[in-house]
DNA sequence: CAGGATCCCAAGCGATACTG
DNA sequence: CAGTATCGCTTGGGATCCTG
């Protein structure tokens, strides 16, 4: 991850931790739930429900701790509407927006390179137990 | 993951089995180990140990678990020089290089959004207790 | 050196019940 | 409706030992 771990002096302790961070943030984000949520949002708000619908899979529990590590980062946004029943609405924010164009390509890439994959599951698997 | 879930008929069953297939490759490949030796791969050539010193945290047992899901999937290239002892050389085939070029861009995110993300939660957790 | 196999613990996660 | 808390299973993943 380093952003170019080329002749750094010993003593440039800033860059090390800035390393780790920009690690701690990577992996953090770069999880399962946490990207499927992003790539749900898109350009829209959605209710806790209604992400809970859209997300396919994932547990009550799950959304919401996924949802407050997102906030956070600052990666979403969560406005508490002051009503009864309670509304709260989810949205990307600017710094959300810009991961979310990242995690499409991730998206893009797994749909167009579906049958390439799937066929060298085969051949590998077909090899194994020759 | 829907590559556009609009009107789509019932019967539809392949594209159905795409999405999921798409789904499931992109939460195999969207997972900590796997991001990180895409990332540290790049266009080089490494062999085993060399990884596993470069990618910093994988453990033995991980590695070769990953890599095994990676070459399967086609993303990596393996290559056995029968000598002895024996040589084993990993790099990134063309699926694997084009997938690297989304992962760069997470890991830019990561380091541009750095302080960002910090005084944000450093916000976030100022008012939490409050 | 690469990597399979085994053991074992801790974290991830789901299910359920409860609150505002 | 949104969210917290608790409990328990399941899994990920580390440590270690063994082979070609």
């Amino acid at each position: 991850m380093g952003s170019e771990q080329a002749g750094r002096a010993p003593e440039d302790a800033d860059a090390v931790r800035a390393d780790s961070l920009a690690r701690e943030i990577f992996t953090g984000v770069a999880s399962k739930w946490s990207l499927l949520i992003i790539e749900v949002l898109r350009d829209r708000t959605l209710r806790f429900s209604e992400l809970r619908d859209e997300v396919e899979g994932i547990s009550h529990k799950m959304l919401t701790q996924t949802l407050r590590r997102l906030e956070r980062d600052g990666v979403v946004h969560r406005t508490v509407h002051p009503t009864v029943p309670p509304r709260v609405e989810y949205r990307l924010t600017d710094a959300g927006r810009s991961l979310r164009d990242t995690v499409n390509g991730m998206c893009a890439w797994s749909r167009m390179h579906l049958d390439e994959i799937e066929a060298s599951r085969h051949r590998f698997d077909a090899q194994q137990h020759a």
